[in-house]
DNA sequence: CCAACTGTGTTATTCGAGTAGTACAGTTCT
DNA sequence: AGAACTGTACTACTCGAATAACACAGTTGG
């Protein structure tokens, strides 16, 4: 079962998004396993303090992208074979990495400067 | 004169804040000086190609931080001092460098993984 | 002075995200 | 069979972001 303790929405991007992201990142990191099961809609909305709808929305949006399935009545369960998570690896790590490169050097940081607070951020985590 | 030429609105982040985390990523660059004219809001919705009371949304909040005077008539400057500007780095620097290495770490990636992904990526730009 | 700018404020409208409640159909298990 | 789950669909509503079109007051330069 797919665990959501790690999750609170926050920030302003839409929440459905912030699901579907946790869930690829869980994905990538093998937190969650391929097969692994998904809390029902309702179970989930109530888990999270969220709409239902918005749930499910998540849900819509990873099954068409191939990464859930869902069968009206019956569970739903991730779907994600090797080559579909490497893919989806390369897709987030990249970019997040790409993009907080951007920032940073955007602001006249150095790149030894931005490894010397990457490293120190990722100790105190 | 403040220029706008790297700024193009995208994602789902509201634009006015876009437009104010890019002046205030500006000013922690140096790009950016203290004293330097803003457009008119007109002149800058224009050029933006968004609505003046969205420009004037960013500007009401950078003056609201203190980093923008407006005088009602007159033109807007931004104003900065070193103190508030090294805040701003701090501020923008330090949480932009721990939201990445906490999205990078959720993923499973490692330290050494990670440093040499923003090292690519900051030859790449 | 006066025309052309500047910032500011107001009202109305559109649009998407999220909330809320309900209904329906398929499955699973006893 | 029947109860209890499951996913799915639908409508109505609130809220904030963004757009649009103004009106008003202060500043500036010819």
């Amino acid at each position: 079962m797919v665990s959501f303790e790690g999750f609170r929405p926050e920030g302003s991007e839409p929440i459905y998004l912030q699901i579907v992201g946790f869930v690829k990142r869980g994905i990538v990191s093998g937190e969650i396993p391929d097969g692994d099961e998904l809390p029902s809609r309702r179970m989930l909305s109530a888990l999270l303090g969220v709409n239902p709808n918005t749930v499910q929305k998540a849900c819509r949006m990873l099954e068409d992208e191939g990464i859930l399935v869902s069968h009206a009545g019956a569970k739903s369960y991730v779907a994600c074979t090797p080559a579909k998570r490497e893919a989806l690896r390369g897709e987030l790590v990249v970019s997040g990495a790409a993009a907080a490169a951007l920032k940073l050097k955007e602001m006249g940081v150095t790149l030894e400067e931005a490894i010397k607070l990457i490293s120190k951020a990722w100790e105190e985590d």
